[in-house]
DNA sequence: TTAAAATTACTTACCGGTAAGTAAGGAGAT
DNA sequence: ATCTCCTTACTTACCGGTAAGTAATTTTAA
């Protein structure tokens, strides 16, 4: 059963595929517009300005992200937890890729442009991995960590993977002396670094 | 001994702080050219269009960083020359925070807009990684590794934890509920990444 | 050796395009 | 008859790029 969607959330739904793909300046109003069979005026009618409405893009994903994280890391078992806080995050990038890109594009801003809301989502998520971090360090599970460069290892090893198939491409295309460069399936790539992650934090 | 810079040279100095600032579409080139006291079309004598002079800055960080890379992996030893690659890469990216956004950005575009030649550069770090990790499944040292996601838990784990120094305070602000979040310094990021992956990549 | 010719490294002034944003009005539903 | 949701037609501003000109230096040739 395939949902109605708003005319606003078919402009949010088309803005999200603009932002993603090119970035917040290289992204145009009426061309958004278009995409959706309104004009550009139609927009302002919805959102107060061109960043209004990235705001709303981004919320929407963080929010997403923040609750489903939350969710499933309520086991009290660390290595569970930790296990299922990368693997959430992972296949939320992987299912929305769109999202990876914008945050991607954001981490490498300094995320001057995300408003306070999505601080606040990113800081459940956070909270979350410090937390798990934590009760493993108290149950001697895992050695003291720093959750950010934690976090970041997680996100940004998986969303620039995501954002990169085009560039291993290209590399590999400068590199094919050996043909062992088969790239590898995204589902894979979490598998692999769940594991690695894990190894590297264990006591 | 400080060797005079040419215009060129400043210009392309200049660029390089702008690009890494704002990206790409939001560097003005007018706005560069004032920080080099002279006039928009002065840069035009010197570059063909905007991308060639980004080009250029893009260009020289991957050619230096490919330069230094290769020289400091040769020791033969996978165990040593992957430390070296991790350390070797980080403390570029410190020392040049530039590059780090500039990087991260890229690879957030998927590096549509990466010339070839840069790719080329990009390459050859990769090979040397590639061998050392090679080297590394022969001597029983390291398990099978993906080369392409090891660079990105190296390369986007550092670069963004640069980038985000500003991001990390608004979550710390928002998460002060411990006192324990003293911001640690990058360089014992790098220390504490390099032990990680090499807990990680070792058998 | 010196005057003319050419080149370097710019400046001033401007064009064209484009993208964000707005004012005003209109069609359809309630 | 008025509120919702949009369109047409517009303004403003900015930014990449160019045309034309010029001062200073260098090269060439008589």
């Amino acid at each position: 059963m395939v949902e109605k969607l708003s005319k606003k959330e078919i402009i949010v739904k088309e803005a999200d595929s603009f932002f993603s793909k090119y970035g917040y300046e290289a992204t145009h109003l009426e061309a958004i517009a278009k995409e959706c069979g309104i004009t550009k005026p139609a927009i302002y009618y919805h959102f107060k300005d061109k960043s209004a409405l990235y705001e709303t893009v981004v919320l929407q994903h963080f929010t997403a992200l923040a609750d489903i994280i939350v969710a499933n890391t309520q086991n009290e078992d660390p290595l569970k937890d930790l296990k299922s806080y990368i693997q959430t995050f992972g296949n939320y990038l992987i299912d929305t890729p769109s999202f990876s890109a914008i945050f991607s594009r954001e981490l490498a801003n300094g995320a001057k442009s995300l408003p306070h809301s999505c601080i606040l989502a990113l800081s459940r998520t956070l909270e979350c991995l410090e937390k798990i971090l934590y009760q493993g360090k108290e149950q001697k599970i895992f050695e003291c960590e720093n959750p950010f460069m934690v976090q970041m290892m997680i996100v940004t090893t998986l969303s620039s993977y995501i954002t990169t198939k085009e560039l291993r491409k290209r590399v590999f295309d400068v590199l094919e002396n050996r043909d062992d460069h088969i790239d590898p399936d995204i589902k894979d790539v979490i598998e692999n670094l769940t594991e690695k992650i894990i190894k590297a934090l264990t006591c």
